[in-house]
DNA sequence: CGATTGCATTAGAGCGCTCCAAATCTTACG
DNA sequence: CGTAAGATTTGGAGCGCTCTAATGCAATCG
């Protein structure tokens, strides 16, 4: 009583097991009378391909590993979308894997999915030091996707997150702000080039940068807003490091009686689902992350049907999504 | 230069393949000579076992085919948490097949799933209509996770929604709250279980239900509040059919000079993400999540090992989560 | 010291499929 | 009607692994 195999098949259908394999991969050199009574054989019994019996065979898969950072956090989920997308028109299948912000769950997942014999792996906001990825990368062309550092023998599909942090500071100056506070990301792998982008940006414009540290939550926003309020040189203006950041700011400053965008202004960044919320309508620097996703499918498959070797950095513009966390400063 | 087969790491290391076999699935009776021989002769090579090969001999593959609705929504991300650890445990792989909100796409991710042979599918909200959920059961076993309907055939996790709905509302009640309207989900699957229970506890508690049509998104909301300030008969409280519904009302209540929890109070359901952010701070009803994927894999599994034949049905218990969105109403 | 036991190792078949080369069947044409 | 060219179909090897049964070998025992 398991499960039918061609064998079974070309039995019912009178015929034999290549000439089976030849409709199910849909052979122009089949004759229609017999086209018609496999396929009338495989449904009848519910036949269905053994993808492992497949691939083993062809020794190769069709199927790509993608890796992503944390199945929590939205912002990947829109890069799985355009990788998916992707993917589709190429007629490959793609094996999700969830890294759980964990750096040895990761390497699991990268071992699995090279026992699967994936053709490619995508990693989305890897966890992963950069000897883990060389390594990978050793053994199938691999892309990193949003993770602003360089990957040695793999691509790389990033935004220039320093433009990014410029455009934001760009649209606080160009409402009249001059006081403005970055909360950076600590120790988050993006941080170091949000914050060097707000610096170089605030410097060239002739303002003096003031950073603080942040995080990447609510609770690292509050400690920052705090001491703000206690030292007691609130600036007009709050460029942090993330959208969640930005909404642990949003509530804290409104829990010191400060109104946003009245008394401070707040941009964010990522242009996550909770910018967009009515609610908290923030300011945000936006990544193309769809469009990062599909880039990454198209760079890597590139990779493996013309065998290029070198690897390929691109890098896309951030925009900015203007809301209504953001207004002119209160006139002095 | 392609990968080393267990033939070549057996060469290598001067034994048989079976021998390498043993050592890979780390049997007990092969010497500690052998087993270091073996393993040495792997590292270098840097082989790794084929799992199609592997899969297609052993005849089960000790993987699980999870699909999800949507991988942006991240109601569904704790299940997927949930259903990890408890796979784990068990030594199964899971792997993830994302929905997309699309039945047409689940109906392709089933297929893929069982070609890949995988042992049980676990199918996290499904879009699809009972017929191939049924079908899906009749060739692997299938469990269902938090769609409210029975699944003929299948397992099924879920919780008690009008039970849910029930606590919310009497929530309210305890507060002081009477007038208390229902947005509604639409024709989104929960919906009519969560109204059901809305419409029952008004009831046993003496108050005349009101249910409005919403839907689920932030805009749904927006209409049918817009038209309860026209109609001029604001309530003083408002379930949702969930949280971003709740979001909507909460914005929209707000453009129309309402205060929440102040002139209004506002309950979501499925304790999301957005009922979390601080800034939002929004009472809901909870669904015990990861314990809910949990228990989908127990259940699953059991029925693997022990045959078990009939379907199980669990309905866990909602909670309640308060926090600011709710207060008494305004003495009037 | 030969027979027995128990352990470590190996040969070889087989999992379900693809793909090449060879076999068979059609059709067309002189 | 014979034959070559094409179009279909098929046999069989082989993909990398597991698993059973058989082999080899050393230790044990009467």
């Amino acid at each position: 009583m398991s499960r039918p195999t061609m064998e079974t098949v070309a039995e019912r259908a009178g015929v034999s097991r290549a000439l089976v394999s030849l409709v199910m991969n849909n052979s122009s050199k089949v004759s229609e009378a017999k086209r018609q009574a496999v396929l009338h054989a495989a449904e009848q019994l519910g036949y269905r391909p053994n993808l492992h019996a497949r691939n083993l065979a062809q020794a190769r898969t069709k199927t790509l590993g993608m890796i992503i950072n944390d199945i929590h956090n939205p912002f990947f989920a829109e890069v799985v979308y355009g990788v998916e997308a992707a993917a589709d028109d190429y007629g490959f299948d793609v094996l999700i894997l969830n890294g759980g912000r964990d750096a040895e769950r990761e390497r699991r997942a990268v071992e699995t999915h090279l026992q699967f014999q994936v053709e490619a792996l995508i990693l989305v906001g890897p966890k992963l030091d950069d000897d883990d990825i060389v390594r990978a990368s050793a053994v199938v062309p691999t892309v990193v996707v949003a993770s602003g550092r360089d990957n040695p023998g793999s691509d790389t599909i990033t935004t220039d997150e320093e433009r990014g942090a410029a455009l934001a500071v760009q649209h606080l100056v160009e409402l009249g702000h001059t006081d403005i506070v970055h909360i950076d990301g600590a120790a988050n792998i993006s941080s170091r080039a949000r914050s060097r982008g707000y610096e170089k940006a605030m410097r060239s414009l002739g303002l003096e940068p003031r950073i603080l540290r942040g995080g990447d939550d609510e609770a690292d926003a509050e400690a920052a807003i705090v001491d703000l309020a206690e030292t007691d040189s609130m600036p007009t203006a709050i460029f942090a490091f993330n959208d969640l950041v930005a909404a642990g700011a949003l509530s804290t400053l409104e829990a010191a009686g400060l109104r946003v965008p009245d008394d401070v202004s707040v941009v964010g960044y990522d242009n996550t689902f909770i910018a967009e919320l009515n609610h908290m309508s923030l300011t945000t620097v936006n990544q193309p992350r769809h469009q990062m996703g599909q880039l990454a499918i198209r760079t890597v498959l590139e990779r493996i049907e013309d065998d290029r070797t070198e690897p390929t950095r691109i890098d896309l513009a951030p925009t900015l999504s203007v809301r209504r966390s953001t207004a002119p400063p209160r006139k002095a």
